[in-house]
DNA sequence: CACCATGTTCCTTG
DNA sequence: CCAAGGAACATGGT
């Protein structure tokens, strides 16, 4: 959703000036580096994957495209403002073209903007794309004995689960999420691989967890937010079967939805449509 | 003060 | 070498 937004935004746009103002948000590189390669520098276009966003950028100086990987952590934001608008107090990076700038804020300082090409070596496929092969998705669950929620947020798995979309992926898969990943069937197995497509498939309908209009959208008022183009915007009360629901009814049974901790982050579940 | 938070990486242990 | 668990990173909300 982000880069849909963003990339007719920055595409073909040269950048002016670049401000580190958090030098964290770039390892393992050295500022100098990063400046260097960006000053100058025209954004050729924005691509995906998992997590992380890829901005191809041609330096001024080199023949070939250099790949840019942003992550934005747990509280990172991408967004453009008018070059007079004040900075926010988390803004980690900022990219100056013309009369805006780019803003990459970040409250915890969890995100990245790199080169350091590491990061996405390691990455499984794509859960929406032909790469990701149900024979291979569970050959590779028969193989780890970790609780099946926890095995859903290794990213060379499947890319770009976190832990929302693992806690709504096995609740459509009706699958309790500490089941070990080698004790599911070859049903299971393939519930689960359907259920990823289609929690994401969702997701994407409804719209984004992140602001994706900052300048206009100022207000907070929940966990989420909803790109203007959404055609379910607003409708966020339904968007979510378990996550962050401990206590509430289960939307299908009623039975109230339960909060356990695995590997040191919360899962939601409900106890009954999701056996073991 | 307590506990919680959309994520990854590093260290230790087995 | 690998897998698994936990702490660390850093800030803010409740």
């Amino acid at each position: 959703m982000l880069v849909r937004h963003l990339r007719p935004l920055l595409r073909h746009k040269r950048i002016s000036s670049v401000e580190v103002r958090r030098l964290r948000i770039l390892r393992p590189i050295l500022a100098n580096t990063f400046r260097r390669t960006l000053i100058g520098a025209r954004i050729v276009t924005l691509r995906r994957r998992g997590k992380y966003l890829l901005f191809e950028i041609q330096p001024r100086a080199q023949k070939r495209p250099r790949i840019m990987l942003g992550h934005l952590g747990m509280t990172g934001r991408m967004y453009l403002l008018p070059k007079n608008a004040p900075l926010p107090k988390h803004a980690a990076v900022v990219l100056g073209f013309g009369d805006e700038r780019f803003i990459f804020e970040d409250t915890r300082y969890f995100g990245r903007l790199t080169f350091d090409a590491a990061a996405i070596q390691d990455l499984g496929p794509e859960p929406l794309s032909a790469d990701f092969n149900i024979g291979d998705f569970g050959a590779r669950l028969a193989r780890s004995v970790q609780p099946v929620k926890v095995k859903l947020l290794d990213q060379s798995l499947v890319a770009g689960i976190g832990n929302i979309y693992a806690c709504e992926a096995l609740f459509r898969a009706r699958i309790s999420p500490g089941v070990p990943a080698n004790r599911l069937n070859a049903e299971r197995v393939l519930r689960l691989w359907r259920s990823i497509r289609t929690t994401l498939t969702a997701a994407i309908q409804f719209g984004s967890t992140v602001p994706l209009d900052y300048a206009r959208t100022g207000k907070h008022g929940d966990l989420f937010y909803y790109g203007q183009t959404s055609e379910h915007a607003g409708n966020h009360e339904e968007r979510l079967w378990v996550y962050d629901r401990e206590g509430q009814p289960c939307r299908k049974c009623r039975t109230k939805i339960t909060r356990i901790v695995q590997a040191a982050r919360s899962t939601f579940y409900c106890p009954r449509c999701q056996r073991a």
